[in-house]
DNA sequence: CTAGCTGCAAAGCGTTTGCACGATG
DNA sequence: CATCGTGCAAACGCTTTGCAGCTAG
């Protein structure tokens, strides 16, 4: 699936429509490496059709996510960012709550976990791209007592 | 940190002041099991002093994240659910993108994790409550291709 | 042909913010 | 008494929805 025409033919498998939309939507974001937001994929394919609405892209990107062909991830902001899921660049996310910045995280800390979750609950967990809160070195030792580690309390 | 008393005394040890208003929500927020969303503490809360404020619901909900006191978590509807943070309590959900059913994970799928950052990025993850999507066993067998198991792709 | 998709416009919703007053420490 | 928190009201921004016309298959 690392081609947006599979992909589209994926979408006619499924008994969905092609639409010009939705090719130029699914070659932005096949062809644009990392996050986009939903305005920001508007924007990309505004520039060779000015007439798309965003509803368009969000019920698209609906659909794709439906199918897993595209994840979404919220890094804290208050948009979604979404992504082409391919299975060679898989990687999560740590966001630090003190200065916002994002690291990217190996997907081998989070690989044997869908494994586990699908053996003993029978779950498909979409651990494709995960956003993990939390505090960065920096930061923990920035401010140590507020909000850094552990409070000398019971836990 | 398991009453509330101590954790209005954290909130007084970090420099944050203790008003009536902050207690009643740290009452509720204890005294309640499971997630709370914040109109659900707002009406609780307005049971006994009936002039609190949605922002002032928001501001302490804030206050008491950084200090790690509440977990605030998004189980796929539109508003952010929290939760009283105990260690005894901890706990996880599988999310179904088929039927919406909450299932709960036991921690300790995910408590190594925390550990694993923490040595090899130097960053605190907050993994104290997660929210992991996918599809359930039901959801999986009645719709295997649009949105259920790996398409044949490449991936 | 007809089910599904689009563009438009408007609404929806949880959440955030500016401000003046009031309370805390 | 200086600062921080509150209530009020309004705004905010992303996302969703109803609808009429269009279009892919």
């Amino acid at each position: 699936m690392s081609h947006e025409l599979e992909a589209a033919q994926a979408l006619r498998d499924s008994g969905h429509r092609l639409t010009p939309q939705r090719l130029m939507i699914l070659s932005v974001l096949r062809h644009t490496g990392g996050h986009m937001s939903a305005a920001e994929i508007l924007g990309r394919v505004k520039e060779s059709y000015p007439f798309v609405d965003p509803s368009t892209v969000y019920r698209t990107l609906s659909v794709l996510k439906e199918m897993r062909l595209v994840t979404e991830v919220r890094l804290g902001g208050a948009e979604a960012v979404y992504e082409w899921l391919s299975e060679d660049r898989r990687h999560h996310h740590l966001i630090c709550r003190g200065c916002r910045e994002v690291f990217p995280l190996a997907d081998d800390y989070l690989s044997a976990l869908g494994t586990e979750i699908l053996d003993d609950y029978g779950f498909r967990a979409d651990i494709d791209h995960f956003a993990i809160f939390g505090l960065c070195e920096a930061c923990r030792r920035a401010a140590p007592d507020a909000a850094g580690d552990e409070p000398s309390g019971d836990r």
